[in-house]
DNA sequence: TGCCAGGGATTCT
DNA sequence: AGAATCCATGGC
């Protein structure tokens, strides 16, 4: 999709079925989330682009979320990375015409689709952030993850401020794998997650791990299991919130346990093989299914 | 207060 | 290969 420009504004065209509300309710789920800021209808983020702080702010229009920069005229090539970051973040180029038809013979997911029409995948365009939040949430509240994240996007970021309110980007490998274990200890990871992070930041930062090189991969998952720290649930989580792959399926998250349990109206979680057995019909589309399931618990 | 949390590696059968 | 066990720490 072509961005509108004008000297004072950007507009990337939206999908009929984008639903801007919807997306803000997953976006404003934790008051402690600090690497952006929802302002009434805003959402206002800072990027690093090429080693240059840009801040944007995105509002909803007809047809279109619109872009403005209050603080610096943005470069050219500053506009267009913030265009494919905002299309990634907020997945705007899936066609979500094949999910919402087979969720209308899906007894479980047909009620959470007429709910939440228009929901996309909100993304993690951001592979280190990807795997770093990944990592953070591993086999602890989320409360609590929110927390670790927070210490650690505000010991390592950069951070600019605007109209009293500082915003934060997520920190650099480089700046990551410089650091001592000590130091990641020190904001409250565990020795093994601190070790996981370190490792993720040095093949990250030496470019034996990026983003488009992985998106080519013929087996995504493959590569991201041997990373050390990333098993089947972390893998999955990266493959459905950073490289857009609809059919990645993160079966062990107990957040969706738990909105299956609540959607069955059942007295327990259910079973890696009953969630098995309930997801066939969902081939194809496992991580838009996840994605509306965990909607439901907010 | 004890169980649980958006798991994974390691060690045991 | 599949099943226990440890890791570690805060939230509620």
């Amino acid at each position: 999709m072509k961005p509108i420009q004008s000297t004072r504004y950007t507009e990337i065209s939206t999908p009929a079925d984008f639903n801007y509300e919807e997306c803000l309710v997953h976006l404003g789920r934790s008051s402690q989330e600090n690497l952006y800021r929802i302002k009434e209808d805003k959402v206002i983020k800072l990027l690093k682009i090429d080693g240059e702080l840009v801040l944007f702010q995105l509002t909803s229009v007809p047809g279109a979320l619109r872009i403005e920069f209050p603080l610096n005229a943005p470069t050219p090539n500053e506009t267009k990375q913030v265009v494919a970051y905002i299309e990634d973040w907020f997945d705007l180029t899936t066609d979500l015409q094949g999910f919402y038809e087979m969720a209308e013979t899906d007894p479980i997911l047909n009620p959470v689709v007429q709910q939440y029409f228009g929901l996309r995948v909100i993304g993690v365009p951001d592979l280190f952030e990807a795997l770093v939040w990944a990592i953070m949430g591993q086999q602890i509240n989320l409360t609590f993850a929110y927390t670790l994240k927070k210490r650690f996007v505000e010991s390592y970021g950069d951070s600019v401020v605007y109209e009293g309110e500082t915003y934060w980007t997520f920190p650099d490998p480089e700046t990551i794998v410089a650091l001592p274990f000590a130091d990641l200890r020190a904001l409250q990871l565990t020795g093994r997650k601190s070790e996981y992070i370190l490792g993720i930041a040095a093949v990250m930062a030496t470019g034996d791990l990026d983003k488009k090189r992985l998106l080519q991969e013929p087996d995504m998952e493959s590569k991201l299991l041997e990373i050390r720290g990333v098993g089947a649930w972390s893998a999955n989580y990266v493959m459905m919130k950073c490289l857009h792959d609809a059919s990645a399926f993160p079966l062990a998250d107990v957040g969706l346990h738990n909105a299956l349990k609540a959607q069955l109206d059942m007295e327990r979680k259910p079973t890696l093989a009953e969630i098995t057995e309930l997801s066939a019909n969902w081939s194809g589309w496992e991580a838009y299914a996840t994605f509306y399931l965990w909607r439901s618990l907010l």
